[in-house]
DNA sequence: CTCATTTGACCGTA
DNA sequence: TACGGTCAAATGAG
């Protein structure tokens, strides 16, 4: 929607190599004796150099797919064009034993938490909520102390089918309310099965009739790919009592190369509160949060937990497992199939 | 009829 | 005890 975007494979994988070497900058940081400022500095120009990559994703999806394109005319059902969100993630702490981590059920605070900062364009309509490409149900609703907007709870829909506990939250931010901030918990077990994307033409309430029936494969893989890849690429930070993962990578991003549909619940915040159908990127203002974060011990346990997340995606695809020492793209990383970039 | 949402109740944690 | 998170019955939509 907003794209106007000049993209090229080109820029993409510059941006991703700038963010691998800005992280071997952080790195040799974190060895020497410099400033905590310094250090966030590279970090966020990491992040912001993997945020633009993914814009570029993502507009080049948008643009490569002709199905659904345009139907931004703010119908309500229509597919929303998930620009993205400005990546804030930040990493709850936790899941140090990746085994725990599967049974989320037994310890919830271990689960892997980011938090992802969806930006509404207001002109653009109001409803249809962030779609991630998962299906998610409602499962409450609670005011929040000192926040002027209820936060909803979701939890994948296949949660009892499929054993998948990936649950997400979703508060609509004070500040700006066409800012959304959406926590995830858990990665998703189901991803591979039923559970990825819906397919365009059909509203995501039809998957709970036609399950494993998205035939669009190769959509699905490029899809999954990239899920994959930034699932894997995930910059974890420690605080001081907590480990955070923060990543420039947001879920919605993961679909530039196809069109998501969403027909969503209605329910994306409250029935009071209007819900956005289309949203626009901010890339940048993931810096307000991640910013914030402390990132000393920027690289302990990152592998660790890097291998952690990656496996939990069951990833097939693509296998990227990201650490400072081994900062090379994957060539097994399908940047150059046609339903990448095209 | 099936499944999703709503919403008050309940529970665990700080 | 207050708050955040989850449960589950009631309700609604398709």
């Amino acid at each position: 929607m907003e794209s106007g975007w000049c993209w090229e494979p080109q820029t993409l994988i510059a941006e991703l190599v700038q963010g691998m070497e800005l992280a071997r900058q952080l790195r040799a940081h974190l060895n020497a004796t410099s400033s905590v400022e310094s250090r966030d500095e590279l970090l966020q120009r990491i992040l912001a150099s993997y945020e633009r990559a993914l814009l570029i994703l993502n507009w080049g999806g948008s643009m490569g797919q002709p199905q659904n394109v345009g139907v931004s005319a703010g119908v309500p059902e229509s597919p929303i064009s998930i620009n993205g969100s400005s990546r804030s993630d930040e990493f709850d702490g936790g899941f140090k034993d990746s085994q725990g981590y599967n049974e989320a059920s037994k310890k919830r605070k271990t689960t892997p938490r980011w938090t992802d900062h969806v930006r509404v364009s207001p002109e653009n309509g109001l409803e249809g909520p962030h779609d991630d490409g998962y299906s998610w149900r409602k499962y409450g609703q609670k005011d929040i102390l000192g926040a002027k907007y209820p936060r909803s709870y979701y939890r994948c829909t296949y949660r009892n089918t499929k054993n998948c506990w990936a649950t997400k939250q979703v508060q609509r931010s004070d500040e700006d309310p066409n800012i959304f901030e959406i926590t995830y918990r858990g990665t998703h077990t189901c991803a591979h099965g039923n559970q990825s994307i819906p397919s365009p033409s059909s509203p995501e309430k039809q998957e709970k009739k036609q399950k494993n029936t998205n035939n669009n494969y190769q959509q699905q893989q490029s899809q999954q790919a990239l899920y994959n890849f930034q699932n894997s690429l995930k910059v974890i930070t420690e605080d001081l009592d907590n480990k955070e993962m923060v990543s420039p990578f947001s879920f919605p991003s993961a679909y530039g190369c196809s069109k998501n549909v969403s027909s969503y619940s209605p329910s994306f915040i409250s029935p009071a509160t209007p819900e956005p159908t289309h949203y626009s990127v901010s890339p940048f203002q993931m810096n307000n949060f991640v910013g914030a974060h402390n990132l000393q011990h920027l690289e302990s346990d990152f592998t660790e937990i890097i291998s952690t997340n990656t496996s939990a995606t069951n990833s097939p695809i693509v296998d990227l497992d990201f650490s400072l020492d081994q900062v090379e793209l994957d060539p097994n990383f399908p940047l150059n199939t046609p339903g990448f970039f095209s």
